[in-house]
Parts: C-alpha cells; structure tokens; sequence
DNA sequence: ATGCAACTTCAAGCTAAGTTGAGGTCAAGC
DNA sequence: GCTTGACCTCAACTTAGCTTGAAGTTGCAT
C-alpha cells in the first residue's frame, strides 16, 4: 500500500464488480473523474472505489444516474459521501420507496378486490377505473391515463 | 349502435385514451389484429377496446409488451378476456407484486439500519454488503453483483 | 528491446415502448 | 366533385444504461 495509490480501470472494475466499459460510461456522465497518465490512461483513487461502490447502492435503491450525480453533486472527488451526506440521501430514497411499496400495496388489494368479483365488467373494476375518468358521454372506456 | 360497428383508429384511441401511434404499434407486436377497409383502413372490433383497456391494466401492474401477449395468447381475436383468464392472468401479477414489495420491504429495513448507524464504513454496511461478496484477499470491496 | 495484456477512442448496437415527420391516400359532408 | 380531416406507410428519433467491435497505443515483465 503505497501513498501514491492510483488504480488503472481494470483494477477498478475487478474491485466493484463493474465492466470497464461502465466505468468509463460513467466517467463520461460525470461521476468519477480519474487522473490520466502521461500515456493519456485512466488512474482511479481508491477512494472511486467506495465512491462506485455508492452509486451501485444508489442504483439498487432506484435511482437513475442523473439522481445520483444530483447527490454527489458538491462532494469533491477524492471524497466520499459521509454520514451527514448519506443521510440526506437515504432521507430521500426512504421517501420514495415508502411511496412505492404503498402505491404498490393498493394494487395488490384493488386486485384482490378484482379476483374476488371476477368481473371484468370493467367499468365497475375499481382496478380498471382506478382514476375515475370516465366521462359517460355514449357507453365505453374512456381515457384511461 | 348497429351489428356491424367497426372502430376506425381514431375513434379507439379516444376510447381507450391511447395515442394512434401507440395503437399501430401493439398492432405492430401482435397484440391487436385489426380489419382492413378496401381503402387499406383498419376497423375495429368493439370488443378490442376492452382488449386494450386490458393491456392497459396489465401495463399498469408491470408487465412488459411481451409479458402480456404471452397472457393474452391462446384468447382468440374477438374475445376479450374473461373472469378465467383473469383469474390466472392476476394471480400471476400479484405473485410479481407481493415479490417486489418484499423486495422493497427488506431494502428499507436494511437503510433504516445502515440510519442508524451511520456508518459508511461500507466493509461492515448491511446494506451495501447485502450480497456478501467480498472475497477479502487484500483489501476494500469485491463484487457487489 | 520485445511481446502481450491491458489500455485508448470512437462509432454503432441493444432493449422497451413508443413518438415524430414526410409524403401520400381515403372518406364524408357540402 | 371538391375540400378537409382522418387515415396510410416507412424511417428515423427518443431515453437509459450500458455493450460490442474496430483499430490503434501503453506499460510492464522478461
């Protein structure tokens, strides 16, 4: 463990379990920002391993990659999010799944209200009306979304 | 309201709140077989716009084009679904959804923790070492997918 | 000093679920 | 019979998150 550590991209991608071509995919939209060498190769901090590592939980947790640069945005490189800066960020992301386990929670009942009935009448499925725009000009579905 | 009421495009795009384009396009994969005019216009059975509410519904539980042409198969043109196929159709769907809220159900209890302890020390991070990979001949993380 | 693996760039391709536009045709009301 | 809006096809474009391939260069071990 030398002081001057730098890694090339294929040690870096050994170490995050990304493809190489990620890694430079990424660079490219701004999320890591290795040095080059004289011979214009890319050398990572070691710290762009905690700092990938971030943005596959990230990732996991259903942010896109433009969501996760918004978060690192102001964190230097050579950074890694820290406490404060991680609860920020899961403050946010548990807002969202929260949002996204209730709304699945409500299809799930207005399907089993659905499997119940088995009515398929459709225009009385709480399922299929969910958003209630019916219109009732003449007979039939209307707009839907 | 006659025997022979056949849709042209535009009146089931109002029906159903889908776009033309959208209709041509499922039209493209297979999942609507409309008429042809001798003008080379497509008409519309009536029954099709329950047949695309269905896609819509289904698109809505989170199944893929291809998800619901393979439910919708076997279910000849002409014939929307009925309770029957409902019945298998949404029992396969909630299978999927009942998978995706304990997914999200774990990743939320995983970040509550990795809250409260602040850690970010990554190696010891429930969440970020969920898939318990690390490999540890040296040192920092290893494969996370 | 040489061989070869690992690196480089750039362009194109992939999937999903459509949208947009150009250029042309059809059908229905007046 | 003419105008006008709705329709037709086909190709290209869109977003996200990459992968793949071609053609060329670097860096490290021997």
């Amino acid at each position: 463990m030398k002081a001057n550590d730098l890694l090339p991209i294929g040690d870096l991608a050994r170490r995050t379990g990304l493809s190489v071509s990620a890694i430079r995919f990424y660079e490219e939209k701004g999320l890591v920002e290795p040095h080059r060498t004289a011979g214009n190769q890319r050398r990572f901090l070691r710290s762009d391993i905690r700092r990938l590592s971030f943005i596959l939980i990230a990732q996991k947790l259903g942010l896109s990659l433009g969501e996760i640069e918004e978060a690192l945005c102001g964190l230097p490189h050579g950074r890694t999010p820290n406490a404060a800066d991680w609860k920020r960020i899961s403050g946010e992301v548990k807002r969202r799944i929260d949002a996204q386990i209730a709304s699945l929670q409500k299809v799930r009942e207005d399907l089993d209200g659905c499997i119940g009935c088995g009515c398929l009448s459709l225009k009385k499925c709480a399922l299929y009306n969910a958003d209630d725009k019916w219109g009732e000009d003449g007979s039939g579905p209307r707009v839907l979304r």
